[in-house]
DNA sequence: CGAAAATAATGAGCTTACTCATTTTTCTAT
DNA sequence: ATAGAAAAATGAGTAAGCTCATTATTTTCG
């Protein structure tokens, strides 16, 4: 198990830490994540109120500890349910249909994350978002690599820039959905017609050479 | 000026506004945002702690008072910006790096800002950022429409879609440069890469090398 | 005008995220 | 094993955003 090399302190930081994340992520689940207070995820978690705070910089950073986890296996089913479409386009939109249909189970708890991540505050919590972000654009890459096989996508053009802006495209459109100027229909109509531009200047032979860096 | 229709009511309401949004104004310029008290501005603008809570729900929505007028102004200076420029794509960097510009003046103050806009918590907010929205993408429209007329984008590609779409990797890359993601070289690098990408789906299908000097 | 209704302002008080001086636990070295 | 050092946990205290019952102002209408 690998544990033995754990020394005493470090095994009891990190179930402390386990435990303040269940209590957490149970807590904001059944009565929302403003709702439910920082003593009450110390209660649940049978540690004193400032312990939370050696182990969440503040309230919302407990947001990013609980979600970083749940976000990595949505992003691996986003990838298989992307991977059931034949073309590129239906792959992006399926891809990040699967994340918005996990973001609507909770609306409220998607928000306050989506906040979050407007608002970085540590290092620590500027690493996990990374992480998530290379996870997410490395398969979106993956899978234009893909399509320069069937022919879909030129060649010659750039995975990350391509990948990073279909994702920009997601992030703006998610945050309509989420904010409210948006409904689903509307998400999915607007990711569709902007990824439809966005994979037309990856065609091949048809914008030509325009030094694309 | 239609004032005299104004009841005392309406005009009293009118007058606290503003010396609200005026006091929170230069105490966020000053001081900045957190170390801003809502008592302060309260005391500065000679009304009582509870009274700002009767024209901004939360502190968080003095910031979209206080910047919406604001940001009208800098997106027409942008606007202005973007004009000198004579290829479309240059233009859409000039136009955004103004809004950059502005933003970087105040950089705890952009990513306050940047936070709320992910966050929206009341209709009348909703709205003015909404207009924000539709002034901007609407001055993009105009300039990729314009760039029809060179030859530089087929006539048959949507406005709306392109416009959104540049917004969007914008939006993205701010909020990158905000939160320590990127600094102010890789945010333009990126602007440039993935500006380069969008504009190339929207290249007529054959000219698109010889419209471009 | 004057009274009643409607709207706005007030500020003491509450809630809760977060701090920090103190205490407890764990590690290290002799 | 024990003392001393280092790290972690504690929880009472603090500050500040926000609420709401009360008071003040403005409008409406007989």
């Amino acid at each position: 198990m690998a544990v033995a090399a754990l020394s005493r302190r470090e095994q009891n930081k990190h179930d402390k830490r386990a435990r303040i994340t269940a209590a957490a992520r149970a807590l904001f689940a059944h009565k929302g994540f403003a709702a439910t207070t920082t003593q009450e995820i110390a209660d649940a978690a049978g540690v004193a109120a400032g312990t939370i705070f050696t182990y969440a910089r503040t309230k919302d950073d407990l947001l990013i500890l609980v979600f970083h986890d749940e976000m990595l296996d949505v992003v691996e089913r986003a990838r298989t349910r992307a991977l059931q479409q034949p073309r590129l386009r239906d792959q992006a939109i399926a891809f990040f249909n699967e994340i918005a249909d996990y973001h609507e189970r909770d609306l409220p708890l998607a928000r306050a994350l989506m906040r979050q991540l407007s608002y970085v505050e540590s290092t620590d919590q500027r690493a996990l978002v990374s992480q998530l972000m290379r996870r997410l654009t490395g398969h979106l890459a993956k899978l234009i690599d893909a399509a320069k096989a069937t022919g879909e996508v030129a060649a010659s053009r750039p995975l990350t820039v391509a990948a990073r802006t279909l994702f920009a495209v997601y992030f703006l459109h998610l945050n309509g959905l989420l904010n409210g100027y948006l409904d689903r229909a509307q998400f999915e109509r607007a990711l569709t017609a902007d990824f439809t531009l966005v994979l037309a200047g990856l065609a091949p032979a048809r914008a030509a050479r325009s030094t694309i860096r």
